[in-house]
DNA sequence: CAAATATATGTAGTTAACTACATATATTGC
DNA sequence: GCAATATATGTAGTTAACTACATATATTTG
C-alpha cells in the first residue's frame, strides 16, 4: 500500500524527474565535449545536425524538425550564426524565408565531432539500455501522446467523477 | 543503416527531448487542475505533498527529498507562503533552520486534490504503460546514473579512442 | 484584382530550474 | 573555549525553453 503512495508521488511528479534528467545528461553532455577540447553545446546539436543532413532550411521547417518553438531556434540560430557555424541567406522565391546552411566552420565542427558522438552514444546506451529501454519508452510515449493528449486522456476519467 | 543513424541523433537529443516531454505534461497538468476548479501549479506538487507526507521539515531537507537546488525550493516556498499554502517557524534546536508545513487551507486543498491525482494517476498510466515503461525507465536509469555517472562512463570510452 | 487570410520571421517578456556568492549559526578540534 | 570548518538559509544573476505580440510577404477568395 505504501508503494502505491511513492508511485503515485512518482507518477505526479513525472516532469520535474524527467526535467532533472534532462539536466543532469546535458551538463555531463557538455563536460564530455570539454573534454576533447571542443568548443560546442549540447543544446547546438539539434539545429546542427539537422542542418547536417538536411543541408538547407527555413527557420520554420528546422524549427518543426526539431520539434522547438520557433522563436527558441531564432535564438540558437543567433548564437551559431556568432560563431560562425551557420550563415543564411534570403530564398529568392519566398522573400519571406531565411535559408539557414552550415558553413565550412560549421561542417568542419561536425565533422571533428563524430568519434565525441560515438562516446556519447556508447554511454547512453550504456545508462538507457535498462530493462525498460529510455529511448524506446519515449519514443512511446511521444506516439501515444501524438494519438490523444494526455488532457484528453484525462477528461475520459473526469466525466467519470462527476 | 539509416536507422541507425536517426537512433544515434535521439539518442545525442535526449535531453531535449526529455525537456519537451516534461514541458508537455506540465502544461497538460495544469489545464487537469484548472478544470477541477483548483487553483493549483504542477511544480507546486514535490514540495506540498513531501510535507503532505512528513509534515514538517527544513528547507534544505526538503530540497533534498525533493531533489531541488535549495534556491529552487526557496522561490516555490515563497510562493506557497503567499497562497497561505504553507507556513514557517524557527527551529528552537538549531536556529538556523526554518521549518516548514502546511497551513489548514495547505491541508484542505491536499485533501480536496485526492480526485484530481486518481485522475492524473490514471492518465499518466495510460500513456507511460507502454512497451518500456517510462516511469521505470526513469527509476531504472536515475539508479543506474547513481552508480556511475554518464560523464565517467563516456571517460571509459574516451579513454579508448586515445 | 483587391481584401482577407495565412505563413515566415522577429522581438519582448516570462518561467522554472540552476550556480555562485553572502551571511548567520552550529560543530569540531586544538 | 576560541578558531576553523561545516551547515542552513538567503539573494542575485543565468539559462534555455516558452507564449504573445508585431510586421512583412505570399496565397486565396469573392
Amino acid at each position: 500500500m505504501e508503494q502505491n503512495v511513492i508511485d503515485a508521488s512518482g507518477l505526479l511528479a513525472i516532469s520535474t524527474r524527467l526535467q532533472r534528467l534532462s539536466d543532469q545528461i546535458r551538463k555531463d553532455g557538455l563536460l564530455i565535449y570539454k573534454a576533447f577540447g571542443i568548443d560546442f553545446q549540447p543544446k547546438w546539436f539539434p539545429v546542427l545536425y539537422t542542418l547536417y543532413k538536411k543541408s538547407t532550411m527555413s527557420v520554420v521547417s528546422l524549427s518543426e524538425e526539431i520539434g522547438y518553438a520557433h522563436p527558441s531556434t531564432i535564438s540558437l540560430l543567433k548564437e551559431l550564426e556568432k560563431e560562425k557555424l551557420i550563415r543564411s541567406k534570403k530564398d529568392k522565391v519566398d522573400t519571406r524565408k531565411r535559408l539557414v546552411e552550415l558553413t565550412e566552420k560549421g561542417k568542419t565542427l561536425l565533422s571533428t565531432m563524430e568519434p565525441v558522438w560515438e562516446v556519447i552514444i556508447k554511454a547512453t546506451a550504456e545508462i538507457t539500455n535498462t530493462e525498460n529501454n529510455l529511448m524506446k519508452a519515449i519514443n512511446e510515449v511521444e506516439a501515444t501522446l501524438h494519438e490523444k493528449s494526455f488532457l484528453q486522456r484525462a477528461e475520459v476519467y473526469m466525466k467519470k467523477e462527476f
